[in-house]
DNA sequence: GCCAACGTTGGC
DNA sequence: GCCAACGTTGGC
């Protein structure tokens, strides 16, 4: 299993967002490398949800429930989706600061490509940030 | 509000 | 195929 971080604008879709619709496709990716973490990802892989905006913060975690698939919001046909389901929000939510502060964590794409939207999260830094984020155990697919 | 980083577009 | 110009993202 593999893990991953999404990006959301909260303005646009926030985790209070995914938390009321339980489920959700997780449209409006239009970047290539994007494209191919969409496509790489299995159903049961987790994967963090991370605020970018004010909140700056990862806040939750889904798990893929379908693998890619056209997204309908988009109009070329070329752009592809994941639904995902919410699976827990973060006790504590874990700040960019705090990645960075963090040797850890420091090298993750979030903090060396800020602008993917889609990327992958080594299983070092997943343990790490739901350690951080006061989960006791990590959940489980 | 600014700007750095990155991606895309289009002329050559 | 290269690269300048432009647009967008997202942190500060």
């Amino acid at each position: 299993m593999n893990h991953w971080l999404v990006k959301s604008e909260p303005e646009t879709y926030s985790w209070s967002d995914l938390v009321r619709d339980k489920r959700t496709d997780w449209t409006g990716v239009r970047n290539y490398a994007a494209r191919l973490h969409l496509r790489a990802m299995q159903v049961g892989d987790l994967v963090f949800v991370y605020h970018s905006g004010d909140d700056k913060s990862v806040v939750g975690i889904v798990k893929v429930v379908n693998e890619a698939h056209a997204d309908s919001t988009d109009d070329t046909g070329q752009w592809e989706c994941v639904d995902v389901a919410a699976v827990t929000d973060l006790p504590k939510p874990v700040t960019l600061a705090e990645i960075k502060a963090n040797p850890k964590l420091a090298g993750m794409v979030l903090v060396r490509n800020s602008r993917l939207s889609v990327q992958p999260v080594s299983p070092t830094e997943w343990s790490m940030i739901c350690k951080l984020g006061g989960l006791a155990k990590p959940p489980q697919a």
